[in-house]
DNA sequence: CAAACGTGGGG
DNA sequence: TCCCCAAGTTT
Protein backbone atom coordinates (compact mmCIF):
# COMPACT_ATOMS: atom_id res chain seq x y z
CA UNK A 1 0.00 0.00 0.00
CA UNK A 2 1.45 3.56 1.03
CA UNK A 3 4.22 4.30 2.86
CA UNK A 4 3.41 7.60 4.96
CA UNK A 5 1.38 7.07 8.12
CA UNK A 6 -1.65 5.44 8.25
CA UNK A 7 -3.07 6.47 4.98
CA UNK A 8 -3.40 2.85 3.38
CA UNK A 9 -6.81 2.21 2.74
CA UNK A 10 -8.18 -1.57 2.79
CA UNK A 11 -10.60 -2.78 -0.09
CA UNK A 12 -13.28 -3.10 2.36
CA UNK A 13 -13.34 0.02 3.88
CA UNK A 14 -13.61 1.64 0.67
CA UNK A 15 -16.27 -0.19 -1.31
CA UNK A 16 -17.95 -0.12 1.98
CA UNK A 17 -17.56 4.21 2.01
CA UNK A 18 -18.16 4.13 -2.03
CA UNK A 19 -21.64 2.24 -1.57
CA UNK A 20 -22.76 4.42 0.76
CA UNK A 21 -21.88 7.80 0.48
CA UNK A 22 -22.71 7.39 -3.44
CA UNK A 23 -26.40 6.26 -2.53
CA UNK A 24 -26.43 9.39 -0.66
CA UNK A 25 -25.33 11.56 -3.52
CA UNK A 26 -27.85 9.62 -5.92
CA UNK A 27 -30.32 10.71 -3.11
CA UNK A 28 -28.95 13.99 -2.06
CA UNK A 29 -26.41 15.66 -4.47
CA UNK A 30 -27.03 18.83 -5.35
CA UNK A 31 -28.11 19.79 -9.13
CA UNK A 32 -25.34 22.31 -10.75
CA UNK A 33 -25.79 23.83 -14.11
CA UNK A 34 -22.09 22.20 -14.64
CA UNK A 35 -22.38 18.83 -13.22
CA UNK A 36 -22.84 16.04 -15.98
CA UNK A 37 -23.10 18.02 -18.78
CA UNK A 38 -20.26 16.39 -20.99
CA UNK A 39 -18.94 19.59 -21.71
CA UNK A 40 -15.16 20.41 -20.75
CA UNK A 41 -15.70 24.01 -21.06
CA UNK A 42 -18.18 24.56 -18.68
CA UNK A 43 -16.16 22.24 -16.52
CA UNK A 44 -13.61 24.50 -17.27
CA UNK A 45 -15.06 28.06 -16.25
CA UNK A 46 -16.86 26.89 -13.31
CA UNK A 47 -13.91 25.36 -12.13
CA UNK A 48 -11.91 28.94 -12.38
CA UNK A 49 -15.35 30.59 -10.81
CA UNK A 50 -15.18 27.83 -8.15
CA UNK A 51 -11.73 28.41 -7.02
CA UNK A 52 -11.93 29.96 -3.54
CA UNK A 53 -15.30 30.61 -4.34
CA UNK A 54 -18.69 29.60 -3.19
CA UNK A 55 -20.83 27.57 -4.96
CA UNK A 56 -24.03 29.83 -4.52
CA UNK A 57 -22.60 32.46 -6.08
CA UNK A 58 -21.00 31.14 -8.72
CA UNK A 59 -24.62 29.90 -9.71
CA UNK A 60 -25.24 33.60 -10.51
CA UNK A 61 -22.45 34.23 -12.75
CA UNK A 62 -22.25 31.01 -14.63
CA UNK A 63 -25.37 30.83 -16.99
CA UNK A 64 -24.25 34.49 -17.76
CA UNK A 65 -20.52 33.92 -18.64
CA UNK A 66 -21.61 30.93 -20.75
CA UNK A 67 -24.17 33.05 -22.76
CA UNK A 68 -21.35 35.67 -23.17
CA UNK A 69 -19.01 33.67 -23.85
CA UNK A 70 -20.46 30.13 -25.46
CA UNK A 71 -17.04 28.76 -26.69
CA UNK A 72 -13.13 28.90 -25.94
CA UNK A 73 -12.95 30.53 -28.91
CA UNK A 74 -15.02 32.94 -28.45
CA UNK A 75 -13.40 33.76 -24.95
CA UNK A 76 -9.87 33.57 -26.27
CA UNK A 77 -10.65 36.31 -28.90
CA UNK A 78 -12.73 38.75 -26.36
CA UNK A 79 -11.05 41.90 -25.23
CA UNK A 80 -8.90 41.36 -22.26
CA UNK A 81 -11.12 44.39 -20.44
CA UNK A 82 -14.54 42.84 -22.01
CA UNK A 83 -13.44 39.10 -19.46
CA UNK A 84 -12.42 41.65 -16.42
CA UNK A 85 -16.10 43.37 -17.20
CA UNK A 86 -17.62 39.70 -17.26
CA UNK A 87 -15.70 39.01 -14.05
CA UNK A 88 -17.05 41.51 -11.83
CA UNK A 89 -19.03 40.13 -8.40
CA UNK A 90 -16.71 37.05 -8.65
CA UNK A 91 -13.60 38.64 -7.30
CA UNK A 92 -9.84 37.67 -7.66
CA UNK A 93 -9.77 39.44 -10.71
CA UNK A 94 -6.42 37.74 -11.34
CA UNK A 95 -8.40 34.63 -12.40
CA UNK A 96 -9.98 36.17 -15.16
CA UNK A 97 -6.38 37.27 -16.36
CA UNK A 98 -5.78 33.39 -15.96
CA UNK A 99 -8.98 32.22 -17.48
CA UNK A 100 -8.52 34.39 -20.53
CA UNK A 101 -4.26 33.36 -20.89
CA UNK A 102 -5.41 29.85 -20.71
CA UNK A 103 -8.64 30.31 -23.23
CA UNK A 104 -5.80 31.99 -25.15
CA UNK A 105 -3.42 28.97 -24.77
CA UNK A 106 -5.38 26.65 -25.66
CA UNK A 107 -6.17 27.82 -28.91
CA UNK A 108 -2.82 28.52 -29.89
CA UNK A 109 -1.59 25.34 -28.50
CA UNK A 110 -4.00 22.83 -28.32
CA UNK A 111 -6.04 23.58 -31.72
CA UNK A 112 -8.97 24.80 -29.98
CA UNK A 113 -9.41 21.89 -28.03
CA UNK A 114 -9.24 21.91 -24.01
CA UNK A 115 -6.54 19.07 -23.52
CA UNK A 116 -7.82 15.43 -21.89
CA UNK A 117 -4.60 15.09 -20.03
CA UNK A 118 -3.33 16.59 -16.41
CA UNK A 119 0.15 16.90 -17.54
CA UNK A 120 -1.12 19.56 -20.22
CA UNK A 121 -3.94 21.38 -18.28
CA UNK A 122 -1.36 21.51 -15.04
CA UNK A 123 0.78 23.84 -17.76
CA UNK A 124 -2.30 26.01 -18.08
CA UNK A 125 -2.00 29.33 -16.11
CA UNK A 126 -4.23 29.20 -13.37
CA UNK A 127 -4.01 25.60 -13.37
CA UNK A 128 -2.98 23.88 -10.13
CA UNK A 129 -3.61 20.50 -9.24
CA UNK A 130 -6.97 20.42 -8.37
CA UNK A 131 -8.40 22.35 -11.80
CA UNK A 132 -6.33 20.20 -13.65
CA UNK A 133 -7.79 16.95 -11.93
CA UNK A 134 -11.13 18.40 -11.66
CA UNK A 135 -11.14 19.27 -15.72
CA UNK A 136 -9.95 15.86 -16.81
CA UNK A 137 -12.15 14.04 -14.22
CA UNK A 138 -15.02 15.78 -14.95
CA UNK A 139 -14.88 16.86 -18.17
CA UNK A 140 -13.47 14.08 -19.64
CA UNK A 141 -14.20 11.37 -16.77
CA UNK A 142 -10.63 10.31 -16.09
CA UNK A 143 -10.40 8.63 -13.27
CA UNK A 144 -8.42 10.96 -11.13
CA UNK A 145 -8.95 11.75 -8.07
CA UNK A 146 -9.65 15.96 -6.85
CA UNK A 147 -8.38 17.03 -3.26
CA UNK A 148 -9.92 20.54 -2.61
CA UNK A 149 -10.50 21.87 0.87
CA UNK A 150 -13.93 20.19 1.67
CA UNK A 151 -12.33 16.95 0.28
CA UNK A 152 -9.31 17.64 2.81
CA UNK A 153 -11.73 18.34 5.38
CA UNK A 154 -13.83 14.84 5.01
CA UNK A 155 -11.08 12.90 4.54
CA UNK A 156 -9.44 14.47 7.57
CA UNK A 157 -12.38 13.72 9.93
CA UNK A 158 -12.83 10.42 8.33
CA UNK A 159 -9.33 9.35 9.09
CA UNK A 160 -8.87 9.66 12.48
CA UNK A 161 -10.78 11.62 15.69
CA UNK A 162 -10.79 15.08 15.26
CA UNK A 163 -11.45 15.86 19.12
CA UNK A 164 -8.22 15.01 20.15
CA UNK A 165 -6.17 16.43 17.24
CA UNK A 166 -7.87 19.20 15.20
CA UNK A 167 -5.34 19.30 12.43
CA UNK A 168 -6.36 18.24 8.89
CA UNK A 169 -4.02 15.56 7.31
CA UNK A 170 -1.31 16.54 5.34
CA UNK A 171 -1.96 17.82 1.82
CA UNK A 172 -0.07 14.65 0.14
CA UNK A 173 -1.70 12.34 2.48
CA UNK A 174 -5.24 13.37 1.42
CA UNK A 175 -4.31 13.04 -2.15
CA UNK A 176 -2.91 9.14 -1.70
CA UNK A 177 -6.15 8.54 0.67
CA UNK A 178 -8.18 9.88 -1.85
CA UNK A 179 -6.57 8.51 -4.94
CA UNK A 180 -6.93 5.02 -3.10
CA UNK A 181 -10.94 5.47 -2.03
CA UNK A 182 -11.84 6.16 -5.75
CA UNK A 183 -14.05 3.60 -6.95
CA UNK A 184 -13.45 1.66 -10.24
CA UNK A 185 -15.99 2.80 -12.17
CA UNK A 186 -18.14 5.38 -10.52
CA UNK A 187 -15.43 8.43 -9.74
CA UNK A 188 -16.95 10.71 -11.31
CA UNK A 189 -20.15 10.82 -8.99
CA UNK A 190 -17.45 9.90 -6.31
CA UNK A 191 -15.54 13.00 -6.30
CA UNK A 192 -18.48 15.38 -6.55
CA UNK A 193 -19.99 13.32 -3.51
CA UNK A 194 -17.02 13.86 -1.55
CA UNK A 195 -17.06 18.02 -2.32
CA UNK A 196 -21.28 17.73 -2.01
CA UNK A 197 -20.83 16.16 1.58
CA UNK A 198 -17.72 18.39 2.64
CA UNK A 199 -20.08 21.48 1.34
CA UNK A 200 -24.01 20.70 2.82
CA UNK A 201 -23.27 18.42 5.68
CA UNK A 202 -19.48 18.16 6.50
CA UNK A 203 -18.91 21.92 6.73
CA UNK A 204 -16.23 23.49 8.33
CA UNK A 205 -18.44 25.11 11.47
CA UNK A 206 -21.18 23.01 12.73
CA UNK A 207 -21.40 20.29 10.78
CA UNK A 208 -24.24 18.25 10.62
CA UNK A 209 -23.27 14.24 11.90
CA UNK A 210 -26.37 13.55 12.44
CA UNK A 211 -27.50 13.82 8.99
CA UNK A 212 -24.39 12.19 8.02
CA UNK A 213 -24.50 9.00 6.01
CA UNK A 214 -21.03 8.25 7.16
CA UNK A 215 -21.39 8.98 10.78
CA UNK A 216 -21.64 5.27 11.43
CA UNK A 217 -18.14 4.80 10.48
CA UNK A 218 -16.69 8.19 11.37
CA UNK A 219 -14.10 8.36 14.19
CA UNK A 220 -15.08 12.37 14.05
CA UNK A 221 -18.48 12.30 14.30
CA UNK A 222 -20.38 14.14 17.15
CA UNK A 223 -17.24 14.55 18.94
CA UNK A 224 -17.44 18.28 18.29
CA UNK A 225 -17.77 20.23 20.97
CA UNK A 226 -20.47 22.75 20.86
CA UNK A 227 -19.17 26.19 19.75
CA UNK A 228 -16.16 25.05 19.10
CA UNK A 229 -15.03 25.14 15.48
CA UNK A 230 -13.24 21.88 14.10
CA UNK A 231 -10.27 22.96 12.01
CA UNK A 232 -8.30 25.59 13.25
CA UNK A 233 -5.70 24.97 10.55
CA UNK A 234 -3.86 24.41 13.00
CA UNK A 235 -1.09 23.16 9.97
CA UNK A 236 0.36 19.80 9.29
CA UNK A 237 1.81 20.45 6.44
CA UNK A 238 1.13 22.54 3.40
CA UNK A 239 -1.97 24.08 5.21
CA UNK A 240 -3.14 27.58 4.19
CA UNK A 241 -1.65 30.14 5.72
CA UNK A 242 -3.67 32.48 8.13
CA UNK A 243 -5.36 35.46 6.08
CA UNK A 244 -6.61 39.01 7.60
CA UNK A 245 -9.75 38.38 5.72
CA UNK A 246 -12.09 40.91 6.27
CA UNK A 247 -10.88 44.53 7.19
CA UNK A 248 -11.80 47.00 9.18
CA UNK A 249 -14.15 48.97 7.45
CA UNK A 250 -14.26 52.65 6.00
CA UNK A 251 -10.43 54.45 6.82
CA UNK A 252 -8.70 52.41 9.63
CA UNK A 253 -9.49 53.06 13.09
CA UNK A 254 -7.30 55.57 14.77
CA UNK A 255 -4.90 54.74 17.66
CA UNK A 256 -6.95 54.38 20.48
CA UNK A 257 -7.33 51.81 22.93
CA UNK A 258 -4.07 51.66 24.00
CA UNK A 259 -5.00 49.26 27.61
CA UNK A 260 -1.94 50.71 29.19
CA UNK A 261 0.64 52.40 27.59
CA UNK A 262 2.23 49.27 26.37
CA UNK A 263 -0.59 47.57 23.94
CA UNK A 264 -0.09 49.50 20.14
CA UNK A 265 -3.57 47.37 19.72
CA UNK A 266 -2.42 46.64 16.36
CA UNK A 267 -4.59 48.31 13.86
CA UNK A 268 -4.41 46.58 10.73
CA UNK A 269 -4.29 48.43 7.79
CA UNK A 270 -6.55 47.69 4.86
CA UNK A 271 -4.96 44.75 2.73
CA UNK A 272 -3.92 46.35 -0.79
CA UNK A 273 -6.43 43.69 -2.34
CA UNK A 274 -9.41 45.43 -1.09
CA UNK A 275 -7.96 48.76 -2.44
CA UNK A 276 -7.04 47.00 -5.80
CA UNK A 277 -10.85 45.33 -5.96
CA UNK A 278 -12.18 48.92 -5.51
CA UNK A 279 -10.70 50.02 -8.08
CA UNK A 280 -10.50 47.82 -10.66
CA UNK A 281 -14.65 47.45 -9.66
CA UNK A 282 -14.50 51.51 -10.03
CA UNK A 283 -13.02 51.52 -13.74
CA UNK A 284 -14.90 49.01 -14.94
CA UNK A 285 -18.22 51.34 -14.22
CA UNK A 286 -16.54 54.28 -15.55
CA UNK A 287 -17.01 55.83 -19.04
CA UNK A 288 -14.43 53.89 -21.68
CA UNK A 289 -13.25 52.65 -17.91
CA UNK A 290 -10.51 54.95 -17.49
CA UNK A 291 -10.07 57.88 -14.95
CA UNK A 292 -6.88 60.03 -13.58
CA UNK A 293 -5.06 59.03 -10.87
CA UNK A 294 -6.32 62.18 -8.30
CA UNK A 295 -9.78 61.00 -8.68
CA UNK A 296 -8.74 57.14 -7.76
CA UNK A 297 -6.92 58.64 -5.11
CA UNK A 298 -9.82 60.53 -3.78
CA UNK A 299 -12.35 57.53 -3.93
CA UNK A 300 -9.82 55.43 -1.99
CA UNK A 301 -9.04 57.43 0.60
CA UNK A 302 -10.87 60.40 1.81
CA UNK A 303 -7.64 62.60 1.62
CA UNK A 304 -5.00 62.22 -0.53
CA UNK A 305 -1.45 63.25 1.17
CA UNK A 306 1.66 62.03 0.45
CA UNK A 307 1.02 58.53 2.27
CA UNK A 308 -2.20 57.51 0.07
CA UNK A 309 -0.48 59.10 -2.92
CA UNK A 310 2.45 56.51 -2.46
CA UNK A 311 -0.02 53.52 -1.78
CA UNK A 312 -2.22 54.60 -4.87
CA UNK A 313 1.19 54.38 -7.15
CA UNK A 314 2.12 50.74 -5.24
CA UNK A 315 -1.94 49.92 -5.78
CA UNK A 316 -1.51 50.51 -9.51
CA UNK A 317 1.80 49.09 -10.04
CA UNK A 318 0.76 45.59 -9.32
CA UNK A 319 -2.44 46.07 -11.30
CA UNK A 320 -0.20 46.81 -14.21
CA UNK A 321 2.06 43.88 -13.64
CA UNK A 322 -0.99 42.02 -13.44
CA UNK A 323 -2.12 43.35 -16.56
CA UNK A 324 -5.32 44.36 -15.82
CA UNK A 325 -4.62 48.28 -15.94
CA UNK A 326 -2.41 50.67 -18.64
CA UNK A 327 -1.21 53.99 -17.22
CA UNK A 328 -0.43 56.73 -19.48
CA UNK A 329 1.02 60.47 -18.77
CA UNK A 330 1.39 62.57 -22.05
CA UNK A 331 0.07 60.05 -24.23
CA UNK A 332 2.94 57.64 -23.02
CA UNK A 333 2.61 54.67 -21.53
CA UNK A 334 4.20 55.27 -17.66
CA UNK A 335 6.15 51.92 -17.28
CA UNK A 336 7.24 52.46 -13.56
CA UNK A 337 4.25 53.93 -11.88
CA UNK A 338 5.83 53.34 -8.53
CA UNK A 339 8.72 56.18 -9.85
CA UNK A 340 6.15 58.84 -11.39
CA UNK A 341 6.60 61.87 -9.89
CA UNK A 342 4.32 64.27 -11.69
CA UNK A 343 0.37 65.36 -10.39
CA UNK A 344 -1.88 62.65 -10.20
CA UNK A 345 -4.24 64.47 -12.25
CA UNK A 346 -2.09 64.06 -14.89
CA UNK A 347 -1.89 59.94 -14.89
CA UNK A 348 -4.85 58.58 -17.28
CA UNK A 349 -5.65 54.91 -16.04
CA UNK A 350 -7.70 52.84 -17.65
CA UNK A 351 -8.68 49.04 -17.51
CA UNK A 352 -6.12 46.65 -20.21
CA UNK A 353 -8.00 46.43 -24.15
C1' DC B 1 7.27 28.91 1.23
C1' DA B 2 4.60 32.37 3.42
C1' DA B 3 2.04 36.00 1.70
C1' DA B 4 -0.99 37.85 -1.67
C1' DC B 5 -5.05 37.68 -4.12
C1' DG B 6 -11.86 39.82 -3.80
C1' DT B 7 -16.16 39.51 -2.21
C1' DG B 8 -20.12 38.47 0.32
C1' DG B 9 -22.73 35.73 3.68
C1' DG B 10 -23.21 33.80 8.30
C1' DG B 11 -22.49 33.25 13.29
C1' DT C 1 -19.06 44.82 14.90
C1' DC C 2 -15.76 41.44 13.95
C1' DC C 3 -14.00 37.17 12.47
C1' DC C 4 -14.40 32.98 9.86
C1' DC C 5 -15.03 30.83 5.64
C1' DA C 6 -15.50 29.66 0.61
C1' DA C 7 -14.65 23.59 -5.65
C1' DG C 8 -6.93 27.37 -5.02
C1' DT C 9 -2.98 29.33 -7.54
C1' DT C 10 1.00 32.06 -7.98
C1' DT C 11 5.41 34.15 -6.72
Amino acid sequence: MRVPGNTAVHDDRRRTLNRILLRWYARHGRSLPWRDVDNPYYVLISEFMLQQTQVARVMEHFPRWIARFPTVAKLANARRREVLLAWSGLGYNRRAMYLHAAAQEIMRRHGGRIPDDVEALHALPGFGRYTAHAVACFGYYRRLPVVDVNVRRVLSRLARNMKTDTNMLAEPDVWDIASALLPPLAHYNWNQALMDLGATVCTARRPSCDMCPLRGRCPSAGRLAPGTPFGRHAASHGTAAPDPGTVSSGTTASMRGTDNASTPAAVRETPRRIHRGRLIEHLRRCSRHCDNGGRLCSMLFDRCGEDERARLLDILASLQRDGMIRARAHQRVVQDIRAFAEPLDILRICLTD
